[in-house]
DNA sequence: GTCTATAGACTGATAGAC
DNA sequence: GTCTATCAGTCTATAGAC
């Protein structure tokens, strides 16, 4: 593994169990096992890194989502997959996805990270506005209305849900959220 | 008004539009026209600052949780006025309420303030849990499942459509999460 | 690519005069 | 209660040797 790919790799969990803003180059440092100084040679500033940061994830979550469908026939299957990847991502309620973290600091950052921010909240909303307008038609989503609304409910229950989790450090909230959700899926695939 | 309550003002608005952890004593002695140095004779440490903060706010949102059900008769009718407390807490978009902001920098707390936040989690899971048992009773609302169940989802909802909205500056997307769940409520008071 | 050393700004906090 | 002055600690970032 690339001392960069290391690098990514441990600012991502920091920023997803602390927030970008709480931690600093020389957590990286202890991290990776490289000096402060050496960080700036692969991201010269913490802008950079938040670039790289919300870059990757974005490509990587549509890669995931790709996968979802096609390891899932049904709407519901599909956003029963949804709602598990955003739980995993929940690691024992000590994290919330990098894109609920970056929501958050959103003020620290500048127009390129705030541009793939909200490039990554179209994709994500684009998808499930999809798999809802699915819903409609293999009914697989019980009393599903409007696609768009449906699927603008469901990402703000997930990120909420995430949130909670996380501040009560417990993952079982998350579950408590997502039950009547969930009751609303059939879940044959 | 005392000088107290002119720190916590602004205390409030800093946490709620930018974060606990990212507004300074500096800030707060520009926005009320005192030193640094005299903030810490009101507040010794940033800590009795955030004691202070969440516990007026768990006060005050007590009283108007109480002002809600004193206004409305339904169960409809009083998530409605919920819905329209958090919607209009987002100050056009610019601020989450202070909940949701404590609860994203959790990590810079200390026990007081955490068992502080956790009462106020639980005050207002109480009161919806309350709310939505009246709903079985009394039809206001549609489809309406377990009375926790649609209480932990409720809270995630308004806090994800909260988080959303701010992130995109555009309290319109707090709307547009919170369609769905209006369609449910029967609006007859 | 990694290092030592350092700069400059900001943080929360304290001492002591008025 | 508010002030000036100052502290030690942290932060991001840079210069230049190896």
């Amino acid at each position: 593994m690339t001392t960069r790919t290391a690098l990514l790799d441990a600012a991502e969990h920091a920023a997803r169990t602390r927030g970008f803003d709480a931690f600093s180059y020389a957590d990286l440092s202890r991290a990776v096992g490289i000096r402060k100084a050496s960080i700036h040679h692969h991201f010269p500033a913490k802008a950079d890194l938040a670039h790289a940061l919300i870059s990757r994830y974005r490509e990587s979550f549509a890669l995931s989502l790709k996968s979802i469908c096609e390891m899932n026939e049904t709407a519901g299957a599909r956003l029963s997959a949804f709602l598990d990847s955003y739980r995993s991502a929940l690691s024992g309620g000590e994290a919330v996805c990098l894109c609920v973290a970056f929501s958050t600091g959103r003020d620290s950052f500048q127009d390129p990270v705030l541009a793939e921010l909200d490039g990554f909240h179209r994709d994500c909303l684009a998808w499930l506005e999809n798999v809802f307008t699915q819903a409609l038609q293999d009914k697989s989503v019980s009393g599903a209305g409007a696609a768009d609304a449906e699927a603008s409910a469901c990402l703000a229950l997930v990120e909420g849900a995430q949130l909670i989790a996380r501040a009560a450090r417990d993952p079982r909230r998350f579950d408590d959220a997502t039950t009547v959700f969930r009751g609303r899926l059939v879940n044959r695939n």
